[in-house]
DNA sequence: TGCCAGGCCGGGT
DNA sequence: ACCCGGCATGGC
């Protein structure tokens, strides 16, 4: 498939999802420092989970990078419990607002300010994040035009014969990134829009499986 | 009861 | 460049 019929194809198959599950609301309205923390706490996590994190850490006032630098570890691991790895999760909160007190004085409008592919680098580093959550930051929190790979959407891609040459995060996000307009309004409906759809599609192919929505929403647009 | 959720790290090959 | 075990809760 040439370069153009990928991207009316992604068009198309975004379309359709867009008809078929409506907008997403991923993150309306919430503050970009609340945005990152849920973009750390759901790694392999449930969003009902996370929630419960995240309203602890409200009740408790920490939501802020100052109040989590403050905030004992262990009684950060506390707070963010229901959401699982908690230990982890809470040495990394903690990594993030570190490394965002020391290099941009806690101002999230500084750290987005910078050149995308450099900062993207740094918060790869910063213990915790890796790149999707790194991309999770940048798009959601940021609205920053990069592509969010997950499994999710590997599965899917993999499944309607749109799987790139490689296996890397890097060669999922090319596919999308070369082949749409670059916006950050897209990007995040995009990804929100294929958890949707990932969630209704199991996990291993099964032959005929007439239950799965991803044939029928994706197989034909991949047609038409 | 078992499987899975909007991953990442560290160590091994 | 992969592959693996560890990290852990709550919902179905």
């Amino acid at each position: 498939m040439g370069k153009r019929e990928t991207g009316k194809s992604l068009i198309l198959i975004y379309t359709r999802l867009l008809a078929a599950y409506g907008p997403q609301h991923w993150w309306p309205g919430d503050r970009p420092f609340e945005i990152i923390a849920g973009a750390i706490l759901t790694q392999s996590a449930a969003w009902s989970n996370v929630e419960k994190a995240i309203n602890n850490l409200k009740k408790a006032g920490a939501l802020s990078s100052q109040a989590l630098r403050d905030l004992p570890i262990s009684k950060l691991a506390v707070l963010v419990h229901p959401c699982g790895y908690y230990n982890a999760k809470a040495a990394k909160l903690k990594a993030f607002v570190k490394w965002l007190g020391e290099h941009f004085g806690d101002n999230l409008d500084r750290m987005f300010a910078e050149d995308t592919v450099p900062l993207r680098e740094a918060l790869l580093k910063v213990f915790g994040i890796g790149e999707e959550t790194a991309d999770s930051i940048l798009l959601y929190a940021g609205n920053i035009p990069v592509f969010v790979i997950d499994a999710y959407t590997r599965r899917i891609i993999d499944r309607i014969g749109l799987k790139p040459k490689g296996n890397r995060y890097a060669d999922y996000q090319l596919l999308f990134m070369s082949n749409l307009p670059l916006d950050s309004r897209l990007f995040n409906e995009y990804h929100a829009l294929l958890v949707a759809l990932g969630k209704n599609v199991c996990r291993k192919v099964r032959p005929r499986c007439k239950e799965c929505c991803l044939r029928e929403i994706c197989r034909q647009s991949i047609r038409s």
